[in-house]
RNA sequence: GGCCCCGUAGCCCAGCCUGGAUAGGGCGUCGGCCUUCUAAGCCGAAGGUCGGGGGUUCGAAUCCCCCCGGGGCCGCCA
C-alpha cells in the first residue's frame, strides 16, 4: 500500500476522522496532519495539547518520530520502512495504476469536416487524449470517440466553391489547405457577387433533401478531412475507437423529439418566429426552450446531440459520458444533460469544458483564411528542437519530433482547462522552465545514467537528498488518482515539473555513477525513469531517448 | 436583463474541489556555477493589499453573500 495512504488511514482510525495530510513547511516533519484543532474543542484543552495526546498514542511502523506544533502532528517518515512500501511498485511498468473498472465515453477533439481544425480543438484533443490515457490506465475501460461536425450550411458555400474553383490535384496533396482556400475564395467572390449566397443556399437545400451528386460530393469532403486531420492525429499520437458523425443520428433525432413531445417534456412552439418548432420545455430549470425540431421538420444540434447521447448508452453501457468541448458551449451542455435526467438517465454526465485559447496578435476567422495551421505550429516547434539539438550534437529526427511536437502537448496541459490561455510562440516554443522539454530532460538525464550504469541494486538508509526524491516519487499513485478524479491532466503535468525539479537539483549536486551510494541511487535513478516516462505517455507526451 | 467562467509578483501560472503553519513556481531583470553522469540544468537576489467589502470559523487565497473588473453564452448555427 501507498505509505501516504497507510499513514493517513492510520491516523484517520487513531482519532476517529479522516484528516488530510500535507507536506509540512521543511524541517517540521514529512508529513502533517492537523488534527489538534478539532479535538481541542472536544477535549476542551489547546490544540497543541491535544495533538500533543495523539501523538503519545502514535505507533506505527511507518513512523520513525512525531514532533508537535501547534495544533499539528507531523511526522517523520521510518525512511527505511517507507521504501519497502514503495521499492518494487515504483520499478513496475504498471506503479501507479489501479482496478478502478467504470467505463467511460470520452468525447473530444470532434472538429468540423471541411474547415481546419484550430487550436481550441487542438486543446480538446490533447486534453481528451490524455484524460482516456489516465482513465485507462487506473484500470478504467475508456472508449475515444470523435463526433465530427459534419452537417452545417457551410455545405452550400462549399459545394458551389467546389464547382467552380478546386484544383484535384492540391486536394489530393493537403485536403485541409485545399478546402479553406476555396471556402475562402467563394468568401471573397460572394462580396462582389451576392447571387453566390442564393446558389449556395440552394445547394444547401439539395444535400438535405438527398440529391445525389451534392451528397456524393459531401461524401467526398467528409472522406479528405478525415484523412487531413488524421495526419494531425498520428503526429500527436491521438487515437479513436470510435468515429461518428452527427449526420448519423439525424433520423434518431426526429424519432426522439416526437418521443419528448409525448412524454411531455417538449412542447409545440406556438407563437412567433420559432412557431411549429418543437422545443424542449426547460423553463423551471431556467435553461429556456431549446429548439429540438425545426418548424421543417428538420433537426438542430441539440436533438442530434441527445440522439447521440442515448446511441452512445446503448451501444458501450458507459458509467460516465465526458465531452471534452469548449466552455462557451455550457449552456448547451446543460440544457442536454438535463432533458437527458428527464427521460431517467441515470448515468454521470459531465462537460470537460475547457476556456478560450487566444492567438497573440491575430484576430482568427476561417472564412477570411486567418487561420493557425496545426501543422505549422507542430512543424516550428519540431524545428526548434531540430535546432537545439544539433547545437549538442545529439540531432535525430525522431527526437526533434519527440521533443517538439510534446512541448506543445504540455503546454496545452500545464495550465487548469478551465482557463483560457493565450498561445504565444515564445511561450508555447519555449525550452527552459514550466515546459516539456524541462521533463524530458529530466527524464534523458536519467536515462543516460542508467545507460552508462545499469548495476545491481540494494537499498540504505536514504540521506536527505535521496530521501526528498523517494517521497516524490512515493506521490505519483495519489496524482493519478487525482488528476482522473478532477478530469484534469493538469495536475499530472504539474507533478511531473515538480519531480523534474527535484531530480535536476539531486543530479547538480550528487553523483551517482562512481558514488560509493551508486546501487542505491541506481535504484531511485530508475524509479524516476520509470515515472517521468509513464507520466509523459499519460499526457499524449513521447519521451525522447536523447536531447 | 439572466446565466456561466476567470481575477494570486512587471508578465504567465500552481495552490481553491477537501479551510490550517512565514502564499509556491516559471518567464523577465540582476549576480554566480561547466577538468566530474548533457548548463534545455543548478544556486542566489529583488519582486505579492491573493480584485474590493462583508460574513461564517479558534483559523479564510480556499466556504457563503454583495460589489468591481475581464471574458463567454442566452440563434429554427455548431
Amino acid at each position: 500500500m501507498n505509505p501516504y495512504r497507510e499513514l493517513e488511514a492510520y491516523v484517520e482510525k487513531l482519532v476517529g476522522f479522516p484528516v488530510k495530510g500535507s507536506i509540512p513547511p521543511e524541517e517540521k516533519g514529512d508529513y502533517a496532519f492537523p488534527v489538534g484543532f478539532r479535538l481541542a474543542k472536544e477535549w476542551k484543552v489547546s490544540p497543541e495539547e491535544a495533538a500533543r495526546r495523539v501523538a503519545e498514542k502514535v505507533d506505527h511502523p511507518l513512523v520513525e518520530r512525531v514532533n508537535v506544533e501547534g495544533g499539528y502532528l507531523n511526522v517523520f517518515f521510518n525512511r527505511r520502512a517507507f521504501l519497502e512500501r514503495i521499492w518494487e511498485d515504483a520499478l513496475s511498468p504498471h506503479y501507479g495504476s489501479a482496478s478502478q473498472e467504470k467505463t467511460y465515453v470520452i468525447d473530444y477533439s470532434s472538429p468540423n469536416i471541411a474547415k481546419p481544425m484550430h487550436v481550441g480543438h487542438l486543446r480538446s484533443t490533447i486534453i481528451g487524449e490524455s484524460l482516456k490515457r489516465i482513465l485507462r490506465y487506473l484500470g478504467n475501460r475508456a472508449i475515444g470517440l470523435n463526433y465530427l461536425g459534419d452537417i452545417g450550411t457551410q455545405f452550400g458555400a462549399l459545394i458551389v466553391a467546389y464547382r467552380r474553383w478546386v484544383d484535384e490535384k492540391r486536394l489530393q496533396e493537403d485536403p485541409i489547405k485545399e478546402l479553406l482556400r476555396i471556402y475562402v475564395k467563394f468568401h471573397e467572390e460572394a462580396e462582389k457577387d451576392p447571387s453566390l449566397e442564393e446558389e449556395a443556399r440552394r445547394e444547401f437545400e439539395k444535400l438535405e433533401k438527398g440529391d445525389p451528386e451534392n451528397v456524393a460530393l459531401w461524401k467526398k469532403f467528409r472522406e479528405l478531412s478525415l484523412k487531413g486531420f488524421e495526419r494531425i492525429y498520428r503526429r500527436l499520437g491521438v487515437e479513436f475507437d470510435v468515429i461518428v458523425g452527427e449526420s448519423d443520428f439525424v433520423e434518431d433525432a426526429k424519432r426522439i423529439a416526437r418521443e419528448l413531445l409525448e412524454k411531455g417534456i417538449a412542447v409545440v412552439w406556438e407563437e412567433g418566429e420559432k412557431k411549429g418548432a418543437i422545443v424542449a420545455d426547460l423553463e423551471a430549470e431556467g435553461l429556456n426552450h431549446p429548439v429540438l425540431l425545426k418548424s421543417d421538420g428538420t433537426t438542430i444540434y441539440l436533438s442530434r446531440d441527445l440522439a447521440s447521447l442515448l446511441w452512445r448508452i446503448r451501444e458501450f453501457d458507459p458509467d460516465a459520458l465526458l465531452y471534452v468541448v469548449a466552455i462557451e458551449q455550457n449552456l448547451h451542455f446543460r440544457q442536454l444533460f438535463t432533458i437527458a435526467h428527464k427521460m431517467g438517465i441515470d448515468r454521470e454526465l459531465v462537460h470537460v469544458s475547457f476556456g478560450m485559447v487566444h492567438v497573440e496578435g491575430m484576430r482568427l476567422s476561417t472564412r477570411r483564411g486567418q487561420v493557425l495551421f496545426l501543422e505549422d505550429i507542430l512543424d516550428t516547434a519540431v524545428a526548434h528542437a531540430a535546432e537545439e539539438m544539433k547545437k549538442r550534437g545529439s540531432y535525430s529526427p525522431e527526437d526533434a519530433e519527440n521533443i517538439g511536437v510534446s512541448s506543445v502537448i504540455f503546454w496545452m496541459l500545464k495550465t487548469e482547462p478551465k482557463k483560457d490561455v493565450t498561445f504565444r510562440w515564445k511561450e508555447v516554443t519555449s525550452f527552459t522552465g514550466e515546459t516539456g522539454p524541462y521533463v524530458q530532460y529530466a527524464y534523458v538525464r536519467a536515462r543516460n545514467i542508467l545507460e552508462k550504469k545499469s548495476g545491481p541494486i540494494s537499498v540504505l538508509d536514504p540521506d536527505d537528498a535521496e530521501w526528498e526524491l523517494i517521497k516524490k516519487i512515493a506521490r505519483f499513485p495519489l496524482i493519478l488518482e487525482e488528476s482522473a478524479r478532477r478530469y484534469s491532466p493538469h495536475v499530472l503535468a504539474r507533478y511531473l515539473l515538480d519531480l523534474a525539479t527535484v531530480f535536476h537539483h539531486f543530479y547538480d549536486h550528487n553523483r551517482v555513477i562512481g558514488s560509493p551510494r551508486e546501487p542505491f541511487r541506481l535504484w531511485i535513478v530508475r524509479a524516476v525513469e520509470n515515472v517521468l516516462g509513464i507520466g509523459q505517455k499519460l499526457l499524449a507526451m513521447r519521451p525522447p531517448r536523447r536531447m
